[in-house]
DNA sequence: ATGAAAGCGCTAACAC
DNA sequence: GTGTTAGCGCTTTCAT
C-alpha cells in the first residue's frame, strides 16, 4: 500500500501538497497539481482512511440497529439505510441485537470505539441514559425509545384505527385482535387504536384480545385459541404481517374460510402478505422511505448536532387484499 | 472522552504502562495494574480503537457482499456471518451490490481504505483480479467465484438432480424447469442437474425448460407461457424458493391445482417456503450453516493467510411439503 | 518493572 | 503556492 509520503516523493511535492489536492483545499499550483494526480494514479494510491479518521475524529461510518435482520419487516428498512448513508459516503455497519440491553449496550462501546459518526436505533428495550453515554446523533426509527430521542415512526394508533374501521365498514361485527409484545411500543400503540374503536362497542370483550409474539407460530396458537373459545368472530386485525400468517393458518386448521368467513387485515406492508394465499389486506407502512428518512434526519444530525427534536410520523395506507371481503 | 494520557496522568504512570495492562502484555507490577485499572474506571476510558488500527494496520471489521438484502435468502446467511463475526470481535459491514460490478468496485475500495480484514462475498459479476488487487482475505459465498478463491457453496447439481428423481419417484412424467439467471453459477448448475436427469428421456424437449429471475412476477408469467404451451407438464423443478412462489401463483391463476394436478419443487429452504400455501416441498440448504461457516474460514484465513484454498460444498436436504404429491 | 520516544498515515496551522 | 512541523491516540522497541 502506497502512502501520500510515497506520492509526495514520486511527484517532487510535500505530503502537504498532496494533502491539498487529495482534498482540494488550499491552493495548489495547476501544474504541480497535475504532477500529484499523475503520480497518484501510477501508484494506485487510495488515502488511508484510518489515519484520516484518527485526525478528524470521525470516520464516515453509521450504524443499524435492528432486534433481528431475519424478521421481514428490516431488510427492506436496512437496505433503505444503506442506499442512502452510502450515497452520502458513509460506510453501513448492521447490528442485531435480539431486543437484548447487553448486546445493545455492547454494540454501542464497540462503535464508539471505533469513532461511529451517528447511530439509527430500531429497540425496545434501550435506555436514554446508555445512548446518552455515546455522543453520537441517534435516531430512534419504528419505536419510540423516549421523546427526547429524534425518531421517526408511523401514526401506530391511528393506522389501527382504521383498520378495524375498515373491518367494520365490510360488515364486520366481532372483531378480535391478536396483539404484539406489549414491551414494543409500536403494536402497544396498534392495541390502542383497536381499542379506541371497539371498548364502547356492546360486543366487546377483553378476552377478544390475545397476545401474541412476532413470530407466525405464536400468532396461530392465539388464534386457534381465540376462535376457539369465540366462534362469534367475524374480523381479526393483526398487529403485524408476520403474524397475519399465523392467523391465516390458524384459520384454516379450524376449516373456518378466509374472507368469507372471517376477514383479516394486519400492518406492515411486508412483500410476504402478498405472496401468500390469501394475500393480506394491511395498513402498509412506507417501510423503504421510513428507512431512507431516518437515515437523512442521521446525517443531517451528524453535520449539525444542535437541531431540534423532532419525532416524525409518516402516514400509512391500506392496501386491500384477498384476505378481507365485504359481508352480505 | 478520556484518552490513554488522561489515564496515565490519573495513575501516575506512563502511557506504556497503560498500554500494558490493556493489552495484558508485558511485565506490570500487580499493584501499578490495579491502580491504572481504577484510573480507567473512574474515567470511563475505552481505548480509541482508530488510533489502535492505525498503529496495526487491521480494524477488526469484515464486510458482507449481498446483491440485495431483501431478497429473502440473504438475511439468515447475514445474521449467521454476523454472529460469528461478533463473537470473534469484529464489527460487521453490509453491502449490497446490486450485481453491478461497478458498485462491487466501489466497495472494495472504500473498504481497502478503511483497511478491513476480511470479506465475504455472494456475487455473479465480481472478477478475480479486481479481488486480487485488494490483499485482504476473500471468501466466496453461495456462488462460486473462481476456483482459486475459496468457497462455501452447496452441491447444486447433485441436489437438482435429487429434486428431480424425487418428481419422477412420486409419478411425475413429464417435468419442466423454470430455471435463474444463467450467469449466477448455482443456477447454472441446478439447470445442469435438471437436463441431467431429464435430457435423455423420450419426452423432454428444450422448451421445456424456461429461464427466469429472481423474484415471483417474472418467475410467473415464464411458467403461464411454459403451462400453456405444455399443459401435459405435471412436474416443475423451479430454480429457487422465490421463484416458486410465482409458479404457484401462475398454477392458481390457470385454475392448475397444486399438489394434485401438478408438482412443484424448488431449491433453498428459505422461511417463506413453509409460510405460503400451498408450502413448497424444497432442497433446502443449510443457510445458517452456510454463512457461519464462511465467517469462521475467513476468520482462520485472516489469522493465517497461507492457508490452502478449499472449495468446501455442503449437502442439501429434501424437505416434503404441501406442494408435491405422489400421482396415482 | 517502568518510562522515553519513535512512528502508524494523515491534516492543518504556520512559516516563507 | 509550497514546505515544515506538530499532533490525532495508540503500541512497541529500547533504555534503564
Amino acid at each position: 500500500m502506497a502512502t501520500i509520503k510515497d506520492v509526495a516523493k514520486l511527484a517532487n511535492v510535500s505530503t502537504a501538497t498532496v494533502s491539498r489536492v487529495l482534498n482540494s483545499n488550499g491552493y495548489v499550483n495547476e501544474k504541480t497539481k497535475e504532477r500529484v494526480e499523475k503520480a497518484i494514479r501510477e501508484l494506485d494510491y487510495l488515502p488511508n482512511d484510518v489515519a484520516r479518521n484518527l485526525f478528524k475524529g470521525r470516520s464516515k461510518m453509521i450504524a443499524l440497529f435492528v432486534p433481528d435482520i431475519m424478521n421481514p419487516f428490516f431488510p427492506e428498512l436496512a437496505r433503505a439505510v444503506e442506499d442512502v448513508t452510502r450515497d452520502h459516503g458513509y460506510t453501513f455497519i448492521l447490528c442485531n441485537t435480539d431486543d437484548d440491553i447487553h448486546k445493545e449496550i455492547a454494540y454501542l462501546n464497540a462503535l464508539q470505539q471505533k469513532s461511529v459518526d451517528g447511530i439509527i436505533i430500531v429497540s425496545s428495550t434501550i435506555t436514554t441514559s446508555s445512548i446518552q453515554k455515546i455522543k453520537v446523533p441517534v435516531i430512534a426509527l419504528d419505536r419510540i425509545v423516549s421523546s427526547d430521542l429524534p425518531s421517526i415512526t408511523v401514526n401506530n394508533r391511528d393506522g389501527a384505527r382504521e383498520a378495524v374501521r375498515y373491518l367494520q365498514a365490510i360488515g364486520c361485527k366481532q372483531i378480535a385482535h391478536i396483539s404484539g409484545p406489549e414491551e414494543v411500543s409500536n403494536t402497544a400503540l396498534r392495541m390502542q387504536g383497536y381499542l379506541d374503536e371497539v371498548k364502547n362497542e356492546h360486543w366487546f370483550k377483553p378476552s377478544y384480545i390475545q397476545q401474541g409474539e412476532y413470530n407466525p407460530d405464536r400468532a396461530m396458537e392465539e388464534t386457534k385459541k381465540l376462535l376457539t373459545k369465540h366462534p362469534e368472530i367475524d374480523g381479526i386485525f393483526v398487529a403485524n404481517d408476520l403474524m397475519g400468517v399465523g392467523v391465516l393458518k390458524a384459520a384454516k386448521a379450524l376449516h373456518i374460510k378466509v374472507p368469507d368467513d372471517l376477514s383479516v387485515i394486519s400492518f406492515d406492508g411486508i412483500a410476504l402478505g402478498e405472496m401468500i394465499t390469501p394475500s393480506l389486506t394491511t395498513m402498509a407502512q412506507p417501510i423503504y422511505d421510513l428507512g431512507a428518512r431516518a437515515a437523512e434526519m442521521l446525517i443531517k444530525r451528524i453535520k449539525n448536532p444542535n437541531q431540534k427534536i423532532i419525532n416524525e410520523e409518516i402516514e400509512v395506507e391500506l392496501i386491500v387484499r384477498e384476505s378481507t371481503r365485504a359481508r352480505s
